[in-house]
DNA sequence: ATAGGTAGCGCG
DNA sequence: AAAGCGCGCTACCTAT
């Protein structure tokens, strides 16, 4: 029996739902390229007819809509339409383009189409200058739209007839289509529940800060006699290298680098407290630009509703944007002493408890799994430290440990990331804070007792080289531009389809069980956020072993995978651990 | 005014 | 030859 497929375009009045914006206008083209535009705005007979022909097309759940970012288009046709579209069938040629070449410099709908039916982007041209806000598509001469709309209907069909076939061909590939798009639509609802900004603290905490660093930008220009240089790195550099003297550390593209570190370590050498004041003014900026920029996306009840890339980064992984809810900074990092933690300033809803459930330690478990070294797989299968052995080849000389283990086992776990990611001694003499030589020697040792380990980037490296890609445990294709990258592509490109199996699982299962009062918000690479209703506490405590087994159950691994639990009812800060480790 | 490059920094 | 990698965002600076 033919396919009954269809393509389907909207052009909205903006981006996001959550600020009332609505789709005005629809495109659709069908296999044989015959292609319509159907606007819901103009005349009132008209809009009738194209409300009713839209109603049609999704009322059929059998006939599968294409569409290129499904997330986008089904978001806003269920805002429109005022009911749930999940359980129809349906396509995204974005994730398809992704999936089999995620290394391509741009998998956007325009450039695919220019580049495999030779489709001009003249017609995206000829509306570009009616966009210049606060003016939007809704805006352009419906002529030039009507072409735009068109052609783009047909660029997805195109997509899909071309793409398609070619993730049909391969079994893997099927497999991980299917996850992406249920990854789509759980992302969808994670964005629209958003997550809550805490606005009165964010206020409180920018503005206070905002006192300090003025204050502090005039100490340092009492102290330097220097106007207008502290926010300027190139003004810095001539400063401290130039007219002070200091010795350069490092060199950046053009010219003596100002970073974090080279800083730190110039410190030690010079002891000038206007370098510390470089740092803190930095650090507090930073703050203050952040929490100011978390305000501006913030809704009216302060809930911020990010952009959730489910499928893009060039390992897979998943990206976050507008703003970006994977880099918000936290407290207590050894590396900055003076970073604002805008995490302070992000809470749960009223009512609700906020779960964060990571993986321990899931990129050197995969490392592990991929280098077949029995003696780690077993400490990993024992519940034991996998870091200790680096620590004590690395540190041979200061055995037994004293106070400051922790210490030296942090650099070590930094180590044991850094060797199979391709690191010479030289850089590990840094990381650990040893001699080169002590680190050529112990590095040495390391690879006698580790060898398929640190054998990983060669034998990783010629798989990139005969082939051009690496397979993840799933059999998911990762094109590497750079051989010694690797490594770290087939263990993010693993990790990456564990947790995105995970959400889909979990959001499903949710779903089941709880309806709405319990739901994902926010992956974060190797940790999910889970929000629950306080009055289903209770329950949730009961299905959390299931959760977490839902979390951990990947057979292709030859090593068990562990979930820690942490909770909070005030800030994301703040979050407790709440129990052992769950597995 | 706007665009693009670089540096720097946050998270994983 | 030697090399950890992936993202997004702000600020500064130069060029158009």
């Amino acid at each position: 029996m033919r396919k009954r497929l269809l393509s389907y375009d909207t052009e909205t009045t903006g981006l996001y739902t959550w600020r009332g914006h609505k789709i005005f206008s629809y495109s659709v083209c069908n296999p044989v390229g015959k292609s319509t535009v159907h606007r819901l705005d103009g005349p009132w007979e008209r809009e009738r007819h194209n409300i009713k022909y839209l109603e049609n097309i999704w009322s059929d759940k059998s006939l599968a809509k294409i569409m290129h970012n499904a997330k986008f288009d089904i978001n806003m046709t269920e805002n429109c339409l005022g009911r749930d579209l999940s359980d129809h069938k349906f396509h995204d040629t974005w994730l398809q383009a992704c999936i089999l070449q995620n290394h391509h410099p741009s998998n956007d709908l325009k450039s695919l189409g220019y580049e495999l039916a030779g489709i001009s982007v003249e017609d995206e041209d000829a509306v570009k200058p009616f966009l210049s806000y606060p003016r939007g598509y809704q805006d352009c001469p419906e002529y030039l739209m009507d072409r735009y709309q068109h052609i783009d209907a047909e660029r997805a069909m195109l997509l899909h007839l071309f793409f398609h076939p070619k993730i049909l061909e391969n079994k893997n590939f099927v497999e991980i289509y299917k996850m992406e798009r249920d990854l789509v639509l759980a992302t969808m609802r994670m964005e629209r529940r958003g997550i809550m900004l805490n606005k009165s603290v964010s206020v409180k905490m920018a503005l206070e800060i905002q006192i300090d660093c003025n204050k502090l930008k005039l100490d340092f220009e009492a102290a330097t006699g220097q106007r207008g240089i502290i926010t300027s790195p190139k003004k810095l550099s001539w400063y401290l290298y130039k007219k002070m003297n200091y010795p350069s550390l490092k060199k950046t593209k053009e010219g003596d680098s100002v970073d974090k570190n080279t800083l730190m370590q110039l410190q030690e050498i010079v002891n000038d407290p206007c370098i510390e004041m470089i740092l803190k003014h930095r650090s507090w900026q930073h703050g203050i630009s952040m929490l100011n920029s978390y305000l501006e996306l913030a809704d009216g009840q302060g809930i911020i509703h990010p952009n959730i890339k489910t499928c893009g980064p060039d390992t897979a992984r998943e990206a976050c944007s507008k703003p970006n809810l994977q880099n918000v900074t936290k407290a207590g990092v050894l590396l900055n002493p003076y970073a604002i933690s805008a995490r302070k300033a992000f809470r749960p809803r009223p009512g609700y408890v906020n779960f964060h459930l990571d993986y321990s330690g899931i990129e050197m478990r995969i490392l592990v799994h991929y280098s077949g070294e029995k003696y780690l797989i077993n400490i990993i299968r024992n519940k034991g430290d996998v870091h200790v052995p680096a620590t004590e080849i690395f540190y041979c000389d200061r055995m037994p440990w004293g106070s400051d283990f922790q210490t030296l086992r942090g650099a070590a776990k930094n180590a044991n990331f850094a060797i199979p990611y391709g690191s010479g001694a030289p850089k590990l003499a840094k990381i650990l804070n040893i001699t080169l030589e002590q680190a050529h020697q112990r590095y040495t040792i390391y690879k006698c007792k580790f060898l398929r380990l640190c054998g990983l980037i060669d034998t990783i490296g010629r798989e990139v080289g005969e082939q051009g890609y690496v397979l993840t445990i799933f059999g998911r294709r990762l094109y590497v531009a750079k051989p010694h990258a690797g490594v770290n592509y087939k263990v993010q490109g693993s990790a990456a389809g564990i947790i995105k199996r995970a959400q889909v699982r979990v959001a499903r299962f949710l779903q089941e069980t709880t309806g709405d009062e319990v739901q994902i918000l926010l992956p974060i690479h190797d940790e999910i956020i889970i929000e629950c209703s306080r009055k289903r506490l209770r329950d949730f405590y009961e299905i959390l072993p299931k959760i977490i087994s839902l979390m951990v159950d990947f057979p292709q691994l030859s090593v068990p995978l562990e979930v820690d639990i942490k909770v909070t009812t005030t800030n994301w800060d703040d979050k407790k651990k709440i129990n052992k480790t769950w597995r």
